[in-house]
DNA sequence: GCCGTTTTCGGCCCGACTGTTTTCAGTCG
């Protein structure tokens, strides 16, 4: 067993101790024994399991050490088999409904022979579960209306989604007088490609008026919680909308600390711990002394010299960590040695490749989609529209795509916009890895997106080898979507990304981050090793309407998670730049 | 189950909210 699946069998037995009604510590010591599995490096997990060190790791004591071993060298446990067959399959199901935690659990499979989310559905439309001692009719409403949205409203949202619906309500929150400093935190701000609730963030030296007002916001369909530290909402997306109220001095605290990720979280806490420093939510106070970090935190509340995460950061001997990076994956010991990558932003975008028009399945024309590019200040706008094959997209044929390069250059010559209009198209990649048009076709452009529209169920030896030979074709310039994925809708096609990223390499083709919200394909978290291997990438919004070159955002967002710098970026070259990069690469092949 | 030590037991993380209770238990993060 290695180290992920080794911290999900911890997790499994916490979670089943606390159905068994367990010591409290007890569960709580397989979950932080998960923590500190997952923080190992697998080499030093097989050094020490060699070396029968495993408990020397502060937090893993001698039953957990003792299991750790036996799931590393025979991949099962006996101890977690006897556990499992101790307790009803159905239980662990249960945790799902919000308001139902393990005593409940436990309550309703004792007195009612609960062991089901079906059962208790049952059991709760029965009007069985109000009678019972320590229940009412609220929880049963509350478990009846539980069952009900899980499934609606369990799932997560596209970040756009989310950032759609928390933008307004960060800017009344900001209107407020009370409020004198609003955030919103989480995967949001992390901007990860999905979103499962929202967390929003307040300093206040006043907070009641400020939860009132978030509780009656328009979009309010449901009050979950309503206190003066923390109210919870549902919104009429679906989405869960938390905020917090903390008084000024905590703000920044408790901003770092929403904002997450959780192995960030513990990640610095842990240095902190090591320059003597306990850091939570409400402070970053001395590790030694009475007290809780939170009255330690009062102690010194106002007299804190730290106002920014700035500060936060730089406390700890660390550069300021963008909200982006925050994921667990190398930002400390970067930020330590000054080595963050100066982000690409927004502004050092110059121009957009990969757009469709109306000659396909866009729903604006050429001149629309030029004067929308125009209206962004972008320099250059590329077209791609779908090739014959794309029937269903009304894919271009020879003909139509001749008669839409001489259009473009028609538009280019007559000066009407200041945006500079490229020649191209978004060519299938055909089930044998050839291209959709001929050489000569394509040579009468000035760029290629090549992509897979059809027959995703290949084996992945069949499509990764379609890709690479689509790669190898002198006339690729670009490859869009790598993996077909549309988030939260349908799984990427199977294809071996690393042997995609080697020949594109090779061969100079440009990987695409499709800033569709839906797509961010290729995925983040392939890129930063990618992009340090050389691998250039062009962030193409895939607009199928004016609106959908604003998609530039999100795929902004992604490529910043991404680790990548304007440096790795095509698009944030100059027209000149990037004239001159398709000359010779044409030149060169 | 882990840790630490004034060393073999006692303490461990806690604040906020809701609901069902009437002074608190369970859930959540």
């Amino acid at each position: 067993m290695n180290k992920t699946e080794i911290a999900a069998v911890l997790t499994e037995i916490g979670t089943l101790l606390e159905l068994k009604g367990e010591n409290p510590f007890k569960i709580r010591a397989y979950q932080t024994g998960s923590r500190l599995i997952e923080a190992l490096s697998e080499d030093e997990i097989v050094e020490r399991v060699k070396a029968g060190t495993l408990d020397e790791v502060k937090g893993v004591g001698e039953a957990l050490a003792q299991k750790i071993t036996e799931l590393y060298t025979n991949g099962r446990l006996e101890f977690l088999e006897k556990l499992r067959s101790s307790i009803p399959a159905g239980l662990v199901d249960l945790l799902q409904i919000p308001g139902v935690g393990p005593k409940k659990i436990r309550a309703l499979n004792e007195k009612l022979g609960i062991d089901s989310i079906a059962k208790l559905q049952e059991a709760a439309l029965a009007g069985k579960i109000a009678a019972l001692d320590g229940f009412g009719e609220k929880s049963q409403e509350k478990i009846i209306e539980g069952i009900r949205n899980r499934e609606k409203y369990g799932r997560r949202h596209l970040w756009i989604d989310a950032w759609e619906v928390a933008e307004p309500l960060l800017a009344g929150l900001r209107q407020l007088p009370q409020v004198q400093r609003a955030e919103h935190a989480g995967s949001l701000r992390r901007r990860m490609e999905t979103v499962g609730d929202l967390d929003f963030l307040v300093a206040t030296n006043d907070p009641k008026p400020v939860a009132d007002w978030f509780v009656q916001w328009a979009d309010v369909k449901e009050v979950t919680a309503h206190g003066e530290t923390k109210a919870s909402v549902r919104l009429a997306s679906g989405i869960q909308a938390d905020l917090r109220l903390v008084p000024p001095e905590q703000f920044v605290f408790a901003l770092h600390h929403f904002t997450g990720s959780k192995d960030h979280n513990v990640q610095m806490r842990h240095r902190a711990l090591g320059q003597g420093l306990s850091m939570s939510e409400w402070g970053l106070v001395p590790a030694e002394g009475e007290g809780t970090a939170k009255q330690k935190a009062e102690e010194r509340g106002r007299k804190t010299d730290i106002q920014t995460e700035e500060q936060l950061f730089k406390k700890l001997g660390l550069d300021f960590i963008p909200p982006e990076l925050r994921e667990g994956l190398g930002e400390i010991e970067a930020a330590e040695k000054g080595g963050l990558p100066r982000l690409v932003e927004e502004s050092d975008i110059r121009g957009v490749f990969h757009n469709h028009t109306t000659a396909s399945d866009g729903h604006n024309t050429l001149e629309e989609m030029t004067a929308a590019a125009e209206v962004l200040g972008l320099a250059y706008l590329g077209i791609a529209d779908h090739s014959k094959s794309s029937v269903q997209a009304r894919g271009l044929d020879e003909t139509r795509l001749a008669e839409q390069v001489a259009t473009i250059k028609r538009l280019n010559a007559s000066g009407k916009f200041k945006t500079f209009v490229f020649t191209g198209t978004e060519c299938d990649i055909l089930p044998d890895g050839r291209l959709d048009f001929s050489d000569e076709v394509l040579a009468t452009l000035d760029y290629a997106v090549v992509s897979v529209h059809s027959v995703f169920k290949q084996s992945v030896e069949d499509m990764t080898r379609r890709i690479i030979r689509a790669i190898e074709n002198p006339h690729a310039t670009m490859l869009g979507h790598l993996t077909g994925r549309l988030l939260l809708q349908r799984e990427g096609y199977a294809v071996e990304i690393e042997k995609i990223i080697d020949a594109a390499i090779a061969n100079r083709v440009v990987i695409e981050l499709n800033a569709s919200p839906w797509r961010l394909d290729m995925d983040w978290r392939h890129w930063r090793k990618a992009a340090e291997r050389g691998l250039l990438c062009s962030i193409n919004p895939d607009a199928h309407d004016t609106a959908g070159l604003g998609h530039l955002r999100t795929g902004v967002g992604a490529a910043r998670k991404a680790w990548l710098t304007p440096e790795n970026i095509l698009t944030a070259r100059s027209l000149p730049e990037v004239k001159q990069w398709f000359l010779e690469r044409k030149a060169g092949r």
